[in-house]
RNA sequence: GGGCGAGUGGUGUAAUUGGUAAACACGCCAGUCUUAGGAACUGGUGGCGCAAGCCGUGAGGGUUCAAGUCCCUCCUCGCCCACCA
């Protein structure tokens, strides 16, 4: 041995490794399961990409150092093949997309491998295998046996690109999430599953998993669960509007009401309008512009009201307006709602541009700090402007500037330049200096300029903590050194909404008269209040608060309470070849007929032409010999379903099938299930917490149901990798050219420095750009870690040096011990919370100790059974020759000695007045008088508090003492 | 507009959760080795200052013996969602 060569270790261990099946997962061990997981690839043409060894890599270490703490460990691996990027690859190409796929899959596995990852290869799965999809396919037949897969005519987001029906999740912004076409509406028959059944259970559930908070979160706004009421209207007409909810306490405050311009009803409601005419023309105009859903349109909100059309308020029997406005949602709530523009901004701002009344129902408890108001709109209000200056230099212009023309209407109240003098106020202190200077503070200008209410307008002045800070505008105005702002600076609209803010927090007897200012512009209709509040002009409700008002008022009106979500119902299907098809047939006489569970799979065709048709069908309407079939049923002529199914249909289930990959006669049998399952770490990409792992658990909790899984929940606990972004931040894209082929990194450095590397490279939750030029240090630590080795192993041969006793060497330094402890606890902490970036720092710091010291064989060993996680090549090799038989991976994790971890002696800071001055040294079981006694008398210290009077003296146990002077 | 998160050396970042800011690594500088270049190793490397020392975590303020960390106001950036009644 001697050369660190990664080619010739890497390749070997990788080989025997595979060959002695050391990372397989043994069905119903004795052992403990541990089942972790990392999101199986989309094997795409480009090979894999240098971000997906970050997340393998992670829970490689996990799975590792499970292994070596005696569990029965799962990390198995697989692909999602299915999809449109080796879909389009064979329109292109004209190449069976499952040629393609073996061949992508063949290289996919390969870079794999030749990283070293732990993964149970045996278990491999593929989406677009037969023997696969056959269970995908069964599962979807289930769903529709419950009536929770139909089939709806419904205005799908259409990708006229892609030629293909898209879910809700799967549009961006208006666009398609693959390549960016702007969506259309397109009206379709398609398969829907009723993932809106499971809604309150996805939502409720998230209670009991361990997932990172943000990962919760993104999935509850997801699913978007609000509480509210569902009501009608009665109407002068022949049909009611129904309407749904959440302020129901606002009732009285309903002025008009609206409905959708693609309301399901819309056609009634119009032909018995005054204006039919133009009302028609209207719709026709709104559907058009929301059916584009061109995002770059304004988002002004445009209605007409239906003339003659009046709705009576069931609270009051007061007769409202009837509008069709296009900021109400056809597919949410009832697709009408009732408007109260004093309580909603979007009310408010319709009702201000079509001059319908506002009134106001709910007073906002202005001396509620916890008042949960959000924001109002344009009012007007005295002006008043704080500013503290610290810099002296800025006071000359900052005078000159108050002296200027420009600025007299608005002249500030107080400034503050040299700070607060003893037992003075901030306000006070500003008061003083600014007569001092200008002498304007006598002169009291009122100017009524715009802002925007905020919230802390309410909650003001409960904390009274008296900071007055800078008005920006004027902040920048003299941090640019002008003296004079133009017309256009002062009243461009920026600067009064964003900037011209009042202050809040000044003091108790300004925020009153700003609360009455305030009162004053909300009554007056200046902005809308959409908190809740004590009720006015409500009846027999005013002076009830709203909450308790939302129950009464329900009851009186004999509402139904009803939870609305936004998550919708998922469109299921595709007009695409390269998916699973929909095991359905059609038949004239018997309609949607599921394919017998006995002919499944329904094997994908081979085509000629994988080219999607304009009529929006499948490649596969085209070939007759597949479609035309004959009904189970009846044994009639009949025709297959040829839409497929979308990608995420093969993913929602996968990590099921790892657990019985080769089951023909079940997805997986029980027994497997039940050992196995839950997952019980998933690590994966935050772009898929609300797509994959909602569907997953959605398709788990549905299988539970039908009591197919044990677990209620698919993944116990899930967490997510940042994403590896391009040299300087950006993206990696092919068009930049900035793409980091990872076979070139294993090549040049090594599997180990790859790996290494990107778990050093920065905190794994986050995004972290690559840079080859940093990947040295990581290769240069293993390095080190060989050389240290090799000296190691110069111990092993020459036994004279070693104590013929235990074995240990004789020179053994006792602190390089103690650092290998610390370290061993260290690292053991920092992977159970991803923190490898500091783990491997703290190797580093050890590998540079045992370097420089001498290390024994024993000690060593522990060192790079540590390491062996992160660079399971070389510790491997170096275990090897050290004479171990057994795999260093199948080796017992080693534990920390508690007594080995605490210091003797301990050197700690010693601060005057929070400055450092001085270190001493301190015994481990020195009382605390004995150390604040050497930290007064120690040098350093001495010079600063001589002749001073020692105030206090404050030790923080073993880390520092403090003497306030 | 809403939600979540983040601003620290030339760069990636660290900081025992309120206790010596910049650990570890890249880069840079110097030295050793080398015909040379490179590699490797050793040392140095926040700013100002000859020095003692002072300043320093996006800006300003507050609380504290002590603030990157807590509180308030503001600015900037990233991600996700976006008329959800």
């Amino acid at each position: 041995m001697k050369e660190y060569d990664h080619k010739k270790i890497e390749k070997k261990w990788q080989t025997l490794w595979e060959k002695n099946g050391i990372y397989h997962a043994k069905d119903f061990s004795k052992k403990a399961k541990y089942y972790s997981l990392v999101e199986f690839p989309y094997p795409s043409g480009a090979g894999l990409h240098i971000g997906h060894p970050r997340s393998y890599t992670g829970m490689d270490i996990i799975s590792r150092k499970r292994r070596m703490q005696g569990y029965n460990v799962l990390y198995p691996i697989g692909w999602d093949a299915f999809g449109l990027p080796t879909e389009n690859y064979a329109i292109k190409t004209g190449k069976d997309p499952r040629i393609v796929t073996k061949k992508n899959t063949d290289t996919f596995r390969r870079q794999l491998k030749s990283i070293g990852f732990s993964f149970d290869w045996s278990r491999e799965v593929n989406t677009t295998d037969p023997k696969y999809y056959k269970w995908t396919q069964w599962i979807f037949l289930q769903f529709l046996k419950k009536g929770l897969a139909y089939k709806a005519k419904v205005n799908i987001n259409w990708c006229p690109k892609d030629k293909t029906g898209l879910a809700n999740e799967e549009v961006i912004a208006g666009c398609c999430e693959r390549c960016g076409t702007p969506v259309e509406k397109r009206e379709k028959e398609q398969w829907m599953l009723a993932i809106t059944k499971y809604a309150e259970r996805l939502d409720k559930d998230l209670d009991d998993v361990d997932y990172l908070p943000q990962i919760k979160q993104s999935q509850r706004n997801w699913i978007g669960k609000s509480e509210g009421v569902e009501f009608e209207f009665k109407t002068n007409i022949s049909r009611n509007i129904k309407v749904f909810t959440t302020r129901i306490d606002t009732l009285f405050g309903v002025t008009y009401v609206v409905l959708s311009p693609e309301h399901s009803n819309i056609g009634e409601f119009l032909v018995q309008a005054r204006n039919m005419a133009e009302v028609s023309k209207y719709v026709r105009e709104a559907k058009e512009k929301i059916s584009k859903k061109d995002l770059t349109i304004d988002k002004e909100k445009t209605g007409i009201e239906l003339k003659g059309t009046k709705a009576i308020n069931p609270a009051n029997g007061e007769e409202v307006p009837v509008w069709v406005g296009d900021y109400v949602l056809a597919d949410y709530g009832t697709g009408a709602i009732m408007a109260v523009p004093a309580h909603d901004e979007r009310d408010f701002e319709f009702a201000k541009k079509y001059g319908i009344e506002i009134k106001q129902v709910v007073m906002p408890d202005i001396t509620d700090s916890k008042n949960p108001h959000r924001e109002g709109k344009e009012s007007t209000i005295r002006n008043t402007v704080h500013i503290i200056l610290r810099n002296p230099k800025k006071k000359e212009i900052l005078i000159q500037f108050l002296k200027g023309e420009k600025w007299k209407g608005i002249n500030p109240q107080s400034f503050l330049i040299g700070g607060v003098e003893k037992g003075e106020s901030n306000m006070e202190a500003a008061s003083r200096e600014i007569k001092e200077e200008t002498g304007y503070f006598n002169l009291k200008f009122i100017e009524e300029i715009p802002f925007k209410v905020q919230s802390k307008f309410f909650a003001a002045h409960k904390d009274v903590n008296r900071t007055i800070t800078v008005n920006t505008l004027i902040f920048n105005l003299i941090n640019e050194e002008k003296t004079e702002i133009t017309e256009d600076e002062y009243f461009t609209k920026d600067s009064h909404e964003m900037k011209w803010i009042p202050e809040n927090k000044i003091s108790e007897t300004l925020t009153t008269e700003d609360q009455q200012m305030i009162w004053k512009c909300y009554q007056a209709g200046k902005f809308s209040y959409s908190g809740a509040g004590i009720l006015m002009n409500s009846g027999k409700w005013n002076g009830m608060d709203s909450e308790t008002a939302k129950k009464e008022i329900i009851k009186f009106i004999g509402g139904k309470e009803k939870t609305t979500f936004k998550l919708r119902d998922w469109v299921f299907s595709r007009q695409r070849y390269w998916g699973e098809p929909i095991p359905v047939i059609n038949c004239p006489d018997c309609g949607l007929v599921p394919v017998p569970e006995k002919d499944l799979p329904v094997l994908l065709p081979k085509v000629k032409n994988y080219q999607p048709t304009d009529s929006g069908e499948s490649p596969l309407a085209n070939i007759s010999k597949w479609v035309n079939v004959k009904c189970p049923k009846c044994k009639g002529q009949a025709k297959r379903e040829t839409d497929t199914m979308p990608n995420w249909a093969g993913s929602s289930w996968y990590y099921l099938r790892y657990t019985n990959p080769k089951n023909a006669k079940a997805f997986a049998d029980k027994k497997n299930l039940k050992y196995w399952t839950p997952v019980d770490w998933y690590n994966g990409g935050n772009e898929h917490t609300t797509l994959h792992v909602l569907y997953s658990r959605f398709w788990h909790k549905f299988l539970y149901d039908l009591k197919l899984v044990p677990t209620s929940e698919p993944y116990k606990k899930r967490t997510s990798h940042g994403m590896i972004l391009g040299e300087g931040g950006v993206k990696m894209s092919k068009s930049l050219g900035n793409v980091i082929n990872p076979d070139e990194i294993v090549k040049t450095y090594g599997a180990d420095t790859l790996r290494i590397y990107e778990m050093f490279m920065g905190p794994f939750s986050q995004s972290v750009a690559w840079s080859t030029e940093s990947i040295i240090g990581s290769r240069r630590f293993i390095e080190k870690v060989w050389r240290v080795g090799l000296e190691v192993l110069k111990q092993k041969n020459s036994s004279a040096l070693l104590h013929p006793s235990d074995g240990t060497f004789r020179l053994q330094n006792s602190s390089v011990v103690k650092l290998l402890h610390k370290t061993i606890k260290k690292v053991s902490e920092d992977i159970e919370e991803m923190r490898f970036n500091t783990a491997i720092s703290s190797l580093m710091i050890l590998a540079t100790e045992m370097e420089k010291s001498e290390v024994s064989i024993k000690d060593y060993k522990k060192f790079l059974q540590i390491l062996a996680p992160f660079a399971p090549h070389v510790a491997e090799e170096l275990w090897t020759a050290l004479g171990e038989k057994k795999s260093i991976h199948l080796s017992a994790w080693p534990k920390y000695d508690e007594s080995l971890i605490k210091d003797e002696e301990i050197k700690i800071a010693v601060q005057v007045n929070g400055k450092v001055r001085a270190e001493i040294m301190i015994g481990a079981d020195e009382s605390e008088e004995e150390i604040k006694n050497k930290a007064i008398s120690s040098e350093g210290v001495l010079k600063y508090i001589e002749g001073k009077e020692i105030k206090k003296v404050i030790y923080v146990k073993g880390r520092l003492i403090n003497i306030v002077i």
